[in-house]
DNA sequence: GTGCTTTCCATTGACGCCCATAAATTCCCA
DNA sequence: TGGGAATTTATGGGCGTCAATGGAAAGCAC
């Protein structure tokens, strides 16, 4: 499996380590980085994560702008400058700055989320939340769909 | 990783001296300079920094420009008649000139702001300013991405 | 010599590396 | 198929190394 699935909780211990998934550590070795590339979501208190894949993914955005434009400087400082190149120890844990822990509201847990090529990490409760309003925003659109598509738009659109 | 990444804010000493993070010191080395090319932000209170590659973008941008014509004169003189070459001692530190650090507005301390192929130099509190206008923009402007994308064969990195 | 810059050494705190333990999972074999 | 051994994973703690910083010593100019 090459894609960060499932969700994780963890725990951060006295000296603010926590572990990395075991299943997506392998996933991260395959990308052939050496660490966790990390930054702040911009619009969620969470923190985005991934291997090379996504530094690619990154680069690209800022490379297909205009050099010295204010949107490269802009993107580049808002993706690069708030980034942190996260080491993992041969234990499979790693630590996570001041910075990127208040961004997310960190203290004592993380919730690993795995989102396919890249992953979350949210403080347990927080997720918690996030989850269920994001599962009853697909439950509404797909009564939409459904209604729309099939006959009745009956019961069946309620199923989990 | 051979690209600037994170922040790092760091102390200027009694005798102007501040280190240089050690991430960054390693991009340097890699790129093959033996210092900082640094020079004033056009369009901020900042400094723009980096190693070869940053000075070989720099020849490019210009040399595309028409010969003897005004714009690669003034582009010439806007950048390296105001560049220096920042040296770094053995243990790794370095000392911006008067001249850089009144551009910036720098006293006491500096933040490293890594930008992938470059970086900048700030006055902590003018950058943190700086930066929520920054994700401010990308918000917006991911918005527009948003709207176009799909088919266009471009990163969809822009999501969060 | 005095004043200024550069090189070298010292401290401190953070981080990486090593080992230990315990729980959970996988694997093996009867 | 059930039980037990071996492996993997999450977590805790000790210790050495390195980075950031402060200060002393050694060049250099005038």
């Amino acid at each position: 499996m090459d894609q960060f699935v499932s969700t994780f909780t963890n725990k951060i211990d006295t000296k603010g380590r926590v572990s990395v998934p075991a299943s997506f550590r392998t996933v991260l070795a395959k990308d052939g980085l050496d660490g966790i590339y990390c930054y702040p979501s911009l619009d969620a208190p969470a923190l985005d994560a991934g291997g090379k894949r996504l530094v690619d993914k990154i680069n690209a955005l800022v490379e297909d702008l205009a050099p010295y434009s204010d949107e490269r400087d802009h993107l580049a400082t808002a993706l690069f400058g708030t980034s942190e190149i996260l080491s993992i120890d041969q234990d499979g844990r790693t630590i996570l700055p001041e910075r990127l822990r208040e961004h997310a509201g960190i203290t004592t847990h993380i919730a690993f989320v795995g989102l396919g090529e890249k992953f979350q990490m949210w403080e347990p409760e927080r997720f918690k939340t996030h989850l269920s309003e994001a599962r009853q925003k697909v439950r509404d659109l797909r009564k939409l769909l459904g209604a729309g598509r099939r006959g009745s738009g009956g019961p069946e659109g309620a199923r989990e």
